[in-house]
DNA sequence: CCTACCGATCGGTAGG
DNA sequence: CCTACCGATCGGTAGG
């Protein structure tokens, strides 16, 4: 007897609808499309979904939901925020890498959430946001970071962190965290 | 006697659709909504255009087209690699405060335009990467710049200065040229 | 999970 | 620049 087999099946369409927004963007991408990727008629999709719009909910939100993960923990270590800011930039690169196309779909797609999923993902962005400028202020306070306005230093870098996820199966993980690092710390 | 009236009618038209873009993304903007914005009937767009697509085209391109004047200016000085990243800094700050939804679309939208249009931007782009890289590697020749591996390094700043043009509005331009100077050449 | 199908919307054209 | 309209494609449903 096999247990909730829809879950699987559903997992596959989520992870194959990934690739496709990712690669032709979430208008562009049509469910006829994902279900032929998946060996299904187009119909029979929504016996494992409920709409397109949930597909790209979940990547956005599982993908958001590990940055909320990742920094809650970092944010309770007790350490330097140089170190946190090491550790973000790591977590970044950890959920590029794990999953590129959840990555890349989350950075560009999201604005096509429908409400209320898209309050939602925005609410739990803006709680990120927040987390990562107090580390960013925190450094400053003490003399470690040396950046003009918290708000522009912020969005500068963690643009930089989510620099073209388009290009990274061209690089090897380590080396680009040696150059993020470098990069952030010390200038170019 | 009006000289040439449809160009200007196409201007309006175009920055119309670059806001619209910009705002939904090119393919959740349909040509219904642009004939609204400037007030015409939508199939009296097609007087002034010949297509969606064209739209597109002629806000990449032009875009792109500042890009390589301003880098083939900013490479052609006797200068040092510094002083010309730092022109460079300078540069896509100019064209990003200068017409926003312009260089929005330019980042965000390229994807979609349709061939053989896609391979002329794609080929102005690889131009304009490959004379940013050289000055890049020029710099490090020199001694004065130290990154690791140049195409990594190439490709998070140039993701740096593309930063969230999204919310350019919220700064001024001085105090965020402040900041990337400071962030690229001094580190956080 | 499939066949059959629907209403809505799209980019674009004909003809004036 | 408008009225009228078209074929294509879309997300999604009915019913089995």
């Amino acid at each position: 007897m096999r247990i909730k087999p829809k879950i699987d099946r559903k997992r596959i369409i989520i992870m194959a609808a990934a690739d496709l927004f990712r690669e032709k963007g979430y208008n562009a991408s049509s469910v006829r499309d994902i279900a032929a990727m998946v060996g299904l008629e187009p119909s029979s999709i929504y016996s494992h979904i409920k709409s397109k719009e949930e597909l790209l909910a979940e990547i956005c939100l599982e993908t958001a939901n590990k940055f909320m993960l990742g920094i809650n923990i970092i944010s309770k270590q007790d350490i330097s925020a140089k170190k946190m800011l090491k550790l973000l930039v790591s977590l970044h690169l950890d959920i590029a890498f794990e999953n590129p196309s959840f990555a890349i779909v989350y950075i560009d797609e999201w604005r096509y959430l429908p409400e209320p999923i898209l309050s939602e993902f925005l609410n739990l962005r803006k709680d990120y946001d927040k987390k990562f400028k107090k580390i960013l202020t925190d450094g400053k306070s003490d003399g470690k970071f040396s950046f003009l306005n918290s708000d522009i230093a912020f969005n500068i870098i963690i643009k930089t962190l989510n620099w073209s996820f388009t290009n990274l199966k061209k690089f090897r993980r380590e080396e680009v965290e040696e150059e993020l690092n470098h990069l952030i710390f010390n200038g170019i």
